[in-house]
Order: C-alpha cells, then structure tokens, then sequence
DNA sequence: TCTGGCACTCGGCCCGGGTGAGTGCCAGGA
DNA sequence: TCCTGGCACTCACCCGGGCCGAGTGCCAGA
C-alpha cells in the first residue's frame, strides 16, 4: 500500500491542481506545502503515484496532473467534506425563506447551488412515487367535459382533461370526489391503483362508464408524472472548464438537455448519504470528463428527491460536497415547513 | 441611394458569410455569383458599401463582413422568408401533436424550434394578462387552510395556500366558489379585479374577513404569476457560435437563464408580425453580438405569448424566419384544439 | 462606367534557436 | 534502507524572421 508521505503527496497535488489548472512539479510543490522533504524525494514518489495510475503525465517533461482513479482516492480517504461558514448559512436560508411555492422552491434551489459551487446545478422536483395525496379535485368544465387536479404533500400539483361520452351529473361529480378522497388522501401514491380498484361498482349503472374513464386518467397521470422533472441552471458556469472548450462543452450541455439523461444518473446514485462520481465514472460519454456529486434530501427523514451539481473532474470536492449538503439540508426544511 | 448591383453585392456577401463564416472577397465574390461584372468593380461597389457602414473589414487586406447595419438591410430588403418543405412541416406537425398537457407543448415546442434552426430556441408560456379564467377552484385542506387553484383557457394552472384566521363553513365555500365563478369565468384577467371587488359585501358579517382574504390572494396571484415563465433550449447549439469562445458564449448563457432579461426582451418585440433585432440592436450588453428573431403566437387570432430564437449575428436569417414563423403557427393550431 | 493591371499590405504559416520547468537516474550520506 | 543533491536530458513554449498569397486601392484605358 502506499506510504503515507505519498497519500500526502497526492493530496498536495489535486490541491495544487485544482487551484491553478496547471499541471504540478515536484519543486513547486515542495514550495508550497511542507512535506519536510526534498523535491528528488517527492519525485520518487510521483513516480510510483504514476506506476499506480493516480497521477499522469500529460507530456514528458512536464508536471502532474491527477487521474480519475487520483481524485477518487482523493474523495475517498484524502477529502473530508468542508463545512460551510456561517454568513453562508444564512444566506442559504435567507434566500430560501423567500420561496411562495414549489417551483420557487426548486428554481431558488438551482441558483443558489450553481452560484455556492460555481458549478452547473441539477435540483429534481420532489417525486411523485414517493409522494403522498394531499387532495383529488375534480372540476366539470362542460356537461361531459371534466378536469382532474392532483395535489400532493410537497405541493406539486398536476391536471388532465378527460372528456366523457355521456354527460355526468353534478351530484355524482362530486358524489365521486368525496368517495375518491376519503380513500386516497394521506395515501403514498404508489397505493392508489389498489385503493380505487373496486369504485365503479359502488355507482350506478349509469356513472359506470364515466366513473372508470376518470380513473384511468388517475392512474394514466401517477405513471405519467412518475417520470420525474428536474430543474437545471448555472449552465454558465461551463465556461469555467478549461481552455480546450468546444469540443468539452459541447457534450455536456447537451446531456444536461436531455432531462432523461440527467434522471438517469440521479437514480443510479444512492438514495441516502452523497455520491461522488468522477469522470469515467459516469456511464454517460458525454460527462466522462466531469464529476457529478449528488445528495437525497427531503421534508422528513426520507428523500423524496435528489439534488446536485456537474463540475469538472478537477473541482474542489470538499467545498463542493459541504455545499450540497447543506443545500439539501435547508431545502428539506423548507419542504417540511410548507 | 445605393444601386441595384450594390444591393446585390450585399446580399451575395451575407449569403457567402454566413455560409463560410469567413470574410468574403471580391474575386471569390465574382465567381461564386453571377454578378456579371469583374472583380474590379466590385471592389468599387465594396469600398461603397464599406463607405456607408453596411460592411467592414476585420483588418487591412482581408475579405469584407456584414455590419449589424449591413445584415439589417439584408433582412429589410433583400431577404425573403423561406418557407419550410412539406416535409418539415409535416415533421413539425407530428412532433407537436403528440404533446398531452402545456408543459409538454412548450417542452416540444422548444426543442423543435431548436433543431430546426439549429439555434437557442426561446418559448413564453401563454401569459396570464391576455388569458382568460376557465375555472376557479377552491378547496379545504383543513378547516383554516384553503388552496386556490386557478385555470386558464390555454391549460395553465396557478396554486396558492391560503391559511384564514377563522374556520369557513363548507357550505359557505360552495357559495363563494359558484359565485365567484360565475362571475370570472371567461373573463380577462385583466378584468378580474373589478368583478370582485364588490364579492365581500354580500357575505354574512362573519365570513366577510375570510372572503376578502381570498380575494387578495387571488389578485395577488395574478399580479405575481403576470410575470411570465418561458423555456429555453437548444443551448449546446452555442458552440457554434464562433471560435472566440468563452468570451463570446459566457455572457450569453448569462443572459439566456436570466429569464427577466429574456422576456424583457420578448417584451420590447412588437406584439403581431415578426421581429427581427440584430447584434446591438439588442439592448441587453450580453446580447450585443447575438440576433434574435421573435413572434408572437397563439390559440386564435390574437397572440398570447412569444416564441423565437437567439443565434449569432452571422445567421440564416431566411430560414430562420421560416422556421419560427411555421412553428408558431402549429403551436397556435395546438393550443386552439385542447 | 466598367475593366485589367499593378503595387502594396498584412495575416498566417513555417522554421529555428533559446529558455526554463520538470524529469529520471545515480552516487553519496544518514 | 531511505533520503538528498547533482547532473544530463527532454520538450513545450516563446519569439523573430522570412515567405506566401489573398485581398485591396488606385489608375489609365476602353
């Protein structure tokens, strides 16, 4: 395994190299950190950093410039998580207090998190699946014309049309929506399908028809809307990435647009606790030059969403993950409050 | 004036231009375009139109580049709108018809826009202020809690919580739904503050309180949801801006997720027709080497809101215009129908 | 008014030398 | 055994000079 002094020397260089974007020299780094040993000796070690693949050469004769398998090792045993100063902290509530419904929630969350880590950020809207039903609302907008509104807990709401064939009485209507809320309100979404089963049968022959029909755009909706949102900004920030922009950039603005893209790898990370992942990590070819750092969090104890940022491998992680989570911390309390 | 064959030598310069994206000189002029005279002249007709300011050079002996002045007479008087192919246009159609609910259409309608014209696509949201109510909905979540759920003409939904100080009889809030409801619904929204002003008053004493906080929650909301919503997308099309990049790309990512300055700027684009601003032309200092083509669309004849596409200086801008027009138009044929 | 000719300008490219940061290796010392 | 200073070597980068060619402006003649 290696020594200490090397997991030291390592260390210095992903600091060095995430400061100054340039590549690190065994001089130059026993200048600035006392390592309490000559440079001969630290490029001793470089080279045996460099026999193990935590550290490259992008070309002879030049300084180092850490791997992927460097900054995971790095992340791993070297970082801790930096915690945030308090002027930061209340800013970050300060600037969230402010939020009047979900969608300020989640757009407040996304330039808050992009300006905190200068990084591209990536807020998911709390999840319909693990959601539960705050109210059903049905709305008749023409003899045979109906709207659904669904409301969840976290304050999402969603609305189909349905159209009937037969027109529906306004009794009935709101005979249905008493039925159908005191069955599934307070209910995690993923039980309505079983909660609902048998309510045609409980109406008349007439209603039947028109009862299944609005049903089935419930239950159409809840898989629909399962597909999760997400909300992204700071995109700016890409122009921070390095000097070779084009052909880097590219790929990636272009996987933040494909929201499925994103989702994906939201759900490949853990659902509690952060996750980390650097460069090739990410199964998606156009992000294999950046890293990903993701976090649940929630309005209770659970997560109900993700949320995170997409930087360059070379970022500073500690600060970057101290950030997130404290994000995340503040929008669960939001979540929790509303 | 400028004579005929001056004009033609512009157009021939922009079409070049924005073909090779490279400074375009006079022999290469004479042979790519049947001007029907020598190199020699043109040179004249340039130093004429370099004269006037429709052109410039970006150093001693190189080629000529359209002046924003010089792409606005292009598009005044020169440039025609393309019209799409039938192929495209039924493409187009397939693609929108397949939207279920708003979100989707304008989530469609941004990426069509923006692989058509290869560009940054820009769509608003049917605003609030030219919509009208289709329903007015009020629920209780808990004695002393209501939601107010607010729905247009063209599918928007607006929720807002309302917490009373005193507990409202069911009956009451039946009351007050069916009245306010009968008297918005198929108004402007515009119009709505005077239609309820006087609702209060014909309350028992006690609900009175409960009303009139209902009432300014509701105008409140449509204050604050005037500030309109739009979706843009299409932004990795920036890395084709140019080859200055950071510098070029950074202020306009800036720009583009600042979505005040974004409708600021559909704002100042006139309400019918299209409109074309070019390069700095643009009063926003990000924007100054970008142009912006905009138009206005709807459900009927009127426009409720615009759509449109920000690229550089250097576009198509006939096919451009033909891309946003057509577009706009389907999208206006979608929203008529749901 | 257009044309061909001509001299001139100047950015881009290639080449070659100098510079310096950084390396690998080695022999000597703790 | 491990660390250190010394030394030769490599190679990216910078700079200046010279060549090339696209493109220009001007002018005299048709």
């Amino acid at each position: 395994m290696l020594s200490e002094r090397r997991l030291e020397v390592l260390r210095a260089i992903v600091q060095d190299y995430v400061g100054t974007e340039e590549p690190v020299g065994s001089k130059a780094l026993t200048e600035r950190h006392q390592l309490g040993v000559s440079p001969a000796t630290v490029r001793n070690d470089m080279a045996a950093l460099e026999e193990e693949g935590f550290i490259a050469q992008p070309h002879t004769s030049a300084g180092r410039i850490p791997t992927d398998k460097g900054y995971r090792l790095f992340v791993d045993k070297l970082a801790g998580v930096k915690p945030l100063s308090s002027p930061e902290r209340r800013a970050i509530q300060n600037f969230l207090d402010g939020a009047v419904d979900l969608d300020d929630v989640v757009g407040r969350t996304v330039r808050l998190l992009a300006q905190l880590t200068r990084q591209v950020a990536v807020v998911q809207y709390p999840s319909l699946t693990r959601s539960t039903v705050r109210h059903v609302e049905l709305l008749a907008l023409a003899p045979a014309r109906l709207m659904l509104v669904l409301i969840t807990d976290t304050g999402r709401v969603e609305q189909r049309l349905i159209d009937c064939q037969t027109p529906f009485a306004e009794t009935s209507l709101a005979d249905l929506r008493a039925r159908l809320n005191s069955r599934v309100v307070g209910r995690r979404f993923t039980d309505v399908p079983q909660l609902v089963q048998d309510l045609p049968e409980s109406f008349e022959q007439d209603d039947r028809g028109t009862v299944s029909t609005v049903l089935s755009v419930l239950l159409e909706t809840l898989v629909e809307e399962t597909e999760e949102r997400l909300m992204i900004g700071g995109t700016a920030n890409l122009t921070r990435f390095g000097h070779d922009f084009p052909l880097t950039i590219r790929p990636v603005l272009e996987a933040l647009e494909e929201h499925v893209v994103m989702l994906k790898l939201l759900g490949e990370a853990k659902d509690s606790g952060m996750t980390v992942r650097i460069g090739h990590e990410n199964a998606h070819e156009g992000l294999t030059s950046t890293s990903v750092v993701t976090v649940g969090y929630g309005s209770g104890d659970e997560a109900v969403a993700k949320l995170g940022v997409v930087g360059p491998t070379r970022m500073d992680y500690p600060g970057t993950m101290g950030a997130v989570r404290a994000v995340a911390r503040y929008v669960g309390q939001i979540l929790a409050e509303s």
